[in-house]
This record gives C-alpha cells, sequence and structure tokens, in this order.
DNA sequence: ACCTGAACACCGTTCAAGT
DNA sequence: ACCTGAACACCGTTCAAGT
C-alpha cells in the first residue's frame, strides 16, 4: 500500500534531495515482465514530453498516456512531479558530460570545454536548466562537481581554496545558463527570439539618456548579441581571474 | 469588459515582458475612492505573500481575500500570475537598487558593492530570485544593467566590449544568486539548512575516492561553508578576469 | 510488488452581471 | 471604469481495490 517511493520522504512542499536518489531496487526494468514501469521509462518519457511542451505541458495524465498506464501507476515509482523534473534534469546533465572531452592539455581549458558543453546540452532542453540543483546530490549533478573540482585542483591554488572556487564555477556554469536560456524557452511561436530582442531594443532606444545613459547607447548591441558569446565571455573572465589567483603557484 | 491588462497580451503560455510593463493608467492609486485597487497595491500584497508562503503559496484567491475582493478583480491589474510575480520580484530588486551605495572610487569596487547588495536583497525574498529575467524590460531591471554598463564603461575597457561584458556580470549577479537562495528556500522548517549539508556531506564522503576523488575530500568544507562567501569568490574572479582585460587600458 | 482509475482538493482564469 | 463571484477547465495527488 506505502509506495516505496515516498517511504523516506520528507514533510513539506518540497522533498529532499536525498529522497530523489532511490531507484528501483528490484530487478533491472527488463527482468519484470514486458511492458512494465520502472523510474528509468518514466524519467526518459518525461525528458520528451518536456522537451516538446515545456514544464507546464508535463502532465502524470498525459505522461501516463504516453506510457499506457494511470496516473497513479507513476508514484509507486517517482515521489512527486517536483522530483520528477529533477530526475530528468539530471539525465539531461548526464548527456552532457558524456559528451564533454575528457582530456585536456591544461586545467583552464578544461573547465572552459566543461561548462561550454554543459551550456549546449542546456541549450537543447532549456527547461532543464533551473533545476540542476546545488549542492548537487544527484548522480549527474556530482560528477559535475567533481570533474570541476578535479581540475581546479590542477591549477596550483592552495588547496584550503579549492571548494569555494570549484562550487564558483558550477554555480557559474548552471546559474548563468539559466539565465540565458529560460527566457529564450517561454518566447512562444509567435514571438521570435529576433522579434523579441528588436521590440525590447526599440524600447531600450526611447530611454531617457540622462536615466539610462548605458541602455540607450548599446541599445544596437542587444539586436545582434549570441547568447553562446555572453556565456562564454564571463566563463572566460571567470577564468581569468583563476589564473591570476592562481599564478603565484603556476601549474606543475 | 476587456480588461485593460491584457489589452496587449501576448499569446502563448507565457506572456511578452513588455505587457508587463503598462501599469495603471488612470488616476493615481490615491485618487480613485478609498480602498480601490490598483497594480501597485496588489504588488506590495503579493511581495508579503511570497515572502510568508513562497510562490506556491501565492494564490489569487488568497491574494485576494487579503484584499478584500474576489480573484476576478485582481485580474483588471494584473494580466496573470506569471507577470505579477515578476512585477514583485522588480520591486524586490527596486529595493536592492535603493539600498546600494552609488559613489565608488572606482568601477571594480562600484560593481562589488552592487551586486552585494542584491545578492542580499535576493536573499531576503528567495521566491525572487529567478523572475528577475534577463535581458531586462522591467524598471528596475533595466536600472541595474544601467548601472552596471556605466560602471563597466569606466574600466578603460574597449566600447565594443562593454555590452558583453556588462550582461555578463547582470547574468552572473542573477544567475548564481537564484542558484545559491533558491535550494535554501526549499527546505522546509523540518530540515533546517545545517542538518541538509551534514546529510549531503554525509553522502559525499560515502562515495567511491576512486569515482569521486575531489568530492570525497572536500565534504567537510560543505559543512560549514557561507553562501554569501561563495557568491563573493565568484565575483571577485569575474572582476578580476575584468581588470585583467581592461588592463592595457588602466583607468584614466 | 505493482498497477488501476475514480475521487479529492485545489488552482488559474474567464465572464456575465452588476455598480 | 472597475468590481463581483460563480463557473470552467484543469492538475497534482491519494487510495481502496484489484492482480
Amino acid at each position: 500500500m506505502v509506495p516505496r517511493s515516498i517511504s523516506n520522504m520528507e514533510r513539506g512542499t518540497r522533498v529532499c534531495q536525498n529522497a530523489v536518489m532511490q531507484r528501483t531496487r528490484g530487478r533491472a526494468p527488463t527482468g519484470g515482465r514486458a511492458g512494465a514501469l520502472s523510474q528509468e521509462l518514466i524519467v526518459d518519457a518525461a525528458v520528451e514530453l518536456l522537451d516538446e511542451r515545456g514544464e507546464r505541458g508535463l502532465t502524470f495524465r498525459l505522461l501516463a498516456k504516453h506510457l499506457h498506464t494511470g496516473p497513479g501507476a507513476l508514484y509507486w515509482h517517482v515521489t512527486n512531479k517536483d522530483v520528477l523534473v529533477t530526475l530528468a534534469a539530471d539525465q539531461v546533465l548526464g548527456r552532457a558530460l558524456a559528451a564533454a572531452p575528457r582530456s585536456a592539455e591544461d586545467a583552464g581549458s578544461g573547465l572552459r570545454a566543461l561548462a561550454i558543453a554543459v551550456f549546449d546540452a542546456l541549450d537543447r532542453h532549456p527547461w532543464a536548466a533551473p533545476h540542476v540543483n546545488a549542492p548537487p546530490t544527484l548522480e549527474n549533478g556530482l560528477r559535475l562537481l567533481d570533474r570541476i573540482g578535479t581540475l581546479v585542483a590542477r591549477t596550483g591554488l592552495p588547496a584550503e581554496r579549492h571548494f569555494t572556487v570549484s562550487t564558483a564555477i558550477s554555480y557559474y556554469i548552471t546559474g548563468v545558463s539559466a539565465q540565458i536560456i529560460v527566457p529564450c524557452a517561454t518566447l512562444d511561436a509567435t514571438t521570435s527570439r529576433d522579434a523579441f530582442l528588436d521590440q525590447t531594443a526599440a524600447r531600450w532606444e526611447e530611454l531617457d539618456p540622462a536615466d539610462y545613459p548605458f541602455l540607450t547607447s548599446t541599445a544596437k548591441d542587444l539586436r545582434d548579441h549570441a547568447d553562446r558569446d555572453q556565456f562564454i565571455t564571463g566563463l572566460d573572465m571567470l577564468l581569468d581571474g583563476l589564473n591570476t589567483t592562481a599564478d603565484p603557484r603556476p601549474p606543475a
């Protein structure tokens, strides 16, 4: 009667991240009878629906229909919708990590490549970015931070700064990605990104230059900027700062 | 019959940010009969409720009760819930900007003080951070970016880089704040932040050091870190990077 | 152990009707 | 012009009942 998935759930409106980790403990998905549900199957289907229809478009009823069951069945495998979306986001992050190059000449370019790979993956699944949580508790969140930390340790930065610097980089990657990507995803079919930027730039130009000296002069730059370049610009500033701080002890 | 607030609304699940800007155009709030609604009153009450009960706890029914009306009345002044939360977040940002020191010796420390003031304000209203949108369209979002850009222009950085660098800093402030602040806000009363960090650190320690060399060695640092320090560490790296890039042309 | 589907409690939003 | 409140459409979640 008591679904396994909420056995150690926390009270409150949100669920403890630790509860999220648990997976089906019985036989592997293929071990049951054909067509049996599993958390993996549910998360896969959720990612598909999220890609198609966004977070609001993901519904337990719709998801159940896609999986040929009733909504109640899903709750046996997944605590609730929050957890489902978090698991789905972690899956997207996992794909990004698999695609990110593992070898790098130096720590700096390794961090750069890793960050860009994550940005690109989140860019393809815009609903995911805000749900990649920190501090990480899910598998791929943990892997991401570990890879960052391992690279940071190679810079020659004093050991007592590794944690703070690594988490700062991790926050940059997921936080700035979310900022850049989410607003684009909320634009609907009738308003293209270009049209939106055009409108916004026009509004900036109409502002009073006495009040908004910068925006009025930079409105033109808004029209044809590339989101990815903005991410990379900030990233390079951050990594430059890393080198500056690390400089006293150059990489071995 | 047609509420003013949706007169130029966009179609789709989300609303065009431009529609958000409009405010009551009639007489000033105090000009109507006593107790009359206005967008300002509604947003103020929304901020209060959001602080108390979070985004999910904000309900048009509850908000209407607090304002002694029915839910339908609110829709005359505010397009929908998304817009309301965005307006509320902009109000919070406005308070932060008012509190941020305006004078600064050099651009770098001005940027630092501004960023920290915004972080602190968002930290006091954790629901707000993810709704401070970029590129900005609401009043205080515009003011924030303009202040950043004006400071960046003083660094001696070549003019063609002002836009990208300024938006990168702006993304850092709001994006990283959201990453740091939101997970704390979702912890409920039964799980304190300390308990959560303790649990998470314990989980990190149990990981296989061969797979997670960094996390297993840094788990202790997770237990007693300060969120604000992480924000500032990354911020300083970013601003150091700014100096590096700007160095060829030292501030006049 | 795992699935079913009806039912509960709720919420955003609309709209005819009022003032 | 602005407000009222009932009603619509929907959704997350639960749970007694099945296999």
